[in-house]
DNA sequence: GTCTATAGAGTGATAGAC
DNA sequence: GTCTATCACTCTATAGAC
């Protein structure tokens, strides 16, 4: 990707992220960028094209980024751990980009957002399985894996929105309060390993 | 207020959060309004006027609903227990204003804007009175009041952007998983009361 | 209280020079 | 690969008739 085709999209990423999407212009991109708006043409052919590629690449690197920190680790507690934890972090370090990706949707036409939600639903599989899985192995008592994994997603996404930089809290701090109220919620009063009575 | 404000206001809710305020036009909302575009600024000054409107109402429905929900009731724990159900309860019923008052508070001027996140600010700290009451009492362990009580507001109000009237699940059923979810992650695998062992 | 008509600015996107 | 110029359209909002 060229260094202009790289500025265009950063910039887009921080003002999408800031302004919205439908509220930032071609104009305000071309600003930031240092170009002329026509120029913007000639790295993506329209606003909703630059809209996709920054959406597809960050639900596709989100996905890779699960998959390598669940690679190799073994017990469906310490996978589910290790799950949380990799959302979390991946959420915070990438902010703008996952904010952007859970809000703007709209702005995709109807065939790209099929394709984005499709890419959603694959992901949002992998923690429904892992639900299913520690349900089964007894791990966790039964319960709607659904609406569960919904719980435990949005609530690490929902870091994106507040989380800031160099703030009072490190991402292992929040990754560390976000694992434990969750794998307390999906235990439900049952007792850690090891007991405490 | 005046049928036909109603009745904008009510569509305008509508497509705000199908399509977004920002691609929303005066145009769409006039038609499906059945009036002319400029027959809308004879009952709101703008639209944001319109936004502003919506967002206000909401919130204080909002912290009204859960003040009447709290009233009367004891102990630290059923008073959580209540809230949260307060919480989820209000966010299912009122679906789509909930959506848009946390989705679209960069349509509002500065001045606004101040006034809604005030407002928000002021619910917020109602649940961290009840974490910090809670931890002080000995019913929670120490924790983050603050990032603990944008968990527990985060998981409920993301029922909104999911949750289909008349779906598979109906809004007690909801509010009995994250009721169950959220105080065994605040409680953190201490015991229920009564035990379990 | 709703209408028609329009002002005035901004939008995404394209043509063609360099 | 970036520029200037512009097209065709939409936007919010206002003026003034009825």
């Amino acid at each position: 990707m060229s260094d202009m085709k790289t500025t265009i999209k950063s910039v887009s990423i921080d003002l999408f992220f800031r302004k919205g999407y439908f509220a930032t212009s071609i104009s305000d991109i071309a600003r930031g960028s240092g170009i002329q708006k026509a120029s913007i043409y000639y790295h993506y052919p329209s606003k909703e094209a630059l809209l996709f590629h920054i959406l597809k690449c960050t639900m596709d690197d989100l996905t890779d980024y699960l998959q390598q920190c669940l690679a190799g680790i073994e017990g469906i507690e310490t996978r589910m751990r290790a799950a949380v934890r990799g959302h979390v972090r991946f959420h915070l370090q990438r902010q703008k980009e996952n904010f952007i990706a859970n809000s703007e949707l709209r702005g995709l036409t109807a065939e790209h957002y099929r394709e984005i939600v499709k890419k959603r639903d694959a992901y949002e599989l992998i923690f429904q399985d892992l639900i299913r899985e520690g349900t089964k192995a007894g791990a966790f008592p039964e319960g709607d894996a659904k609406i569960l994994s919904y719980a435990i997603l949005t609530l690490c996404t929902a870091g994106a929105s507040w989380y800031k930089d160099g703030g009072r809290l490190s991402v292992d701090a929040i990754a560390d309060i976000y694992e434990r109220f969750i794998l307390s919620g999906l235990k439900q009063g049952r007792l850690d390993q090891g007991g405490n009575c």
